[in-house]
DNA sequence: CTAGTTTTGTATCGATCGGTAAGGAACTGG
DNA sequence: CCAGTTCCTTACCGATCGATACAAAACTAG
């Protein structure tokens, strides 16, 4: 009974054309002309694919936990604490100066939101934030290798300070190469050979 | 011969409310009414003492690194390295997490601008953050007390690394007292007592 | 009081913001 | 062919953006 025109897009496409946008320019630096000018649609085509400008982000936001940012996840699955740290902490360094990818993390400049009226995307995103490092705690908390009294909730959350740092870095300019070096020398620091 | 009719407000004052305005929803996030609501005048009186938005922004953005982003240079008068990072990254702390200020550091969150049209700003932005970056650097190039083989430059790298992963820790929600912890357990790791 | 100067309040500018109404175009089923 | 459905295009909505024109108000110098 149905059937209808096909749309002329593909919207999976068009997806990472606007993720893109977002992570370049943040969720209110992007206006809707500059979303359907890269996404190659016409606004009410936006508007009946993916909703509003606020559910087109948050669908987004899961295109770019899925795959950009899947390394986070994927680390969990290290056999040592060590090397989940050290997984997290270059995946972040990898992800945040990618060269075919803008510099920075989408999920990291959206915390910055600014004006009252994005504060749900806003909350969204910290929610989300404060679910990785719940998952990393966990993981810590089942691992054997932890330095002597050294808390599994404080240290998620001082990999996760380190690498939101490496992402506003990165935002800043800072080259890969920089920010590996930086990265080595947090991962030298935290877990040291044994003395 | 000259006289006028005098302004019936104070410039500081007026300054200080739109740091306030400003720290909390960043440069793109503020718009006109908004700082002139906060500010207490109207809008032409905004133009004619501070020029226009991007000036005004500039002004509050020496007025932020003047008073209370001051700990960042006082913290290189500490005699030895490990007390400049101390009082380097405990000062990110208490700054990001001020009882009467807004939460995170205006200058981290005026890096991840938006739109196109704040790109100076941005850019300035970025530049202030390099040139309090190199001035840590030069500090630890003049330090006894580095642990052997540490580069003073990705040492800076690394401590600006972690004081911007404060101010997005900070931006997120995450209180004093656990931000303390974050900032013990790096410190405890950055400089560990001598084995 | 008058002339000159600066700030104030009001009202508004063109541009852009996110979001839509309405109708023709392209498809599927009969 | 025709009805039914979905999409695309154009044009537009009210609201807000940053920035200003204009004139009345408040001051100093003479």
């Amino acid at each position: 009974m149905p059937g209808g025109r096909p749309r002329a897009f593909d919207a999976e496409a068009a997806l990472d054309r606007a993720l893109e946008v977002f992570w370049r320019q943040g969720y209110e630096g992007t206006s809707l002309s500059e979303l359907t000018a890269a996404m190659g649609i016409n606004r009410p085509s936006l508007y009946a694919a993916f909703g509003n400008k606020e559910q087109l982000f948050r669908t987004v936001l899961d295109r770019y936990f899925a795959s950009p940012g899947a390394f986070a996840v994927e680390a969990l699955e290290a056999p040592t604490a060590r090397e989940v740290v050290e997984r997290t902490i270059l995946g972040a360094v990898e992800l945040t100066t990618g060269p075919h990818t803008p510099h920075g993390c989408l999920s990291v400049n959206s915390v910055h939101a600014c004006g009252p009226d994005s504060d749900p995307v806003r909350q969204e995103v910290i929610a989300r934030r404060m679910a990785g490092e719940a998952a990393l705690r966990r993981r810590f908390e089942q691992a054997a290798d932890l330095p002597a009294g050294c808390d599994p909730r404080v240290l998620a959350q001082l990999v996760h300070t380190v690498t939101d740092g490496i992402a506003v870095q990165a935002a800043s300019g800072r080259t890969r190469e920089q920010l590996h070096q930086v990265a080595a020398m947090a991962l030298r620091t935290l877990f040291r050979p044994p003395s």
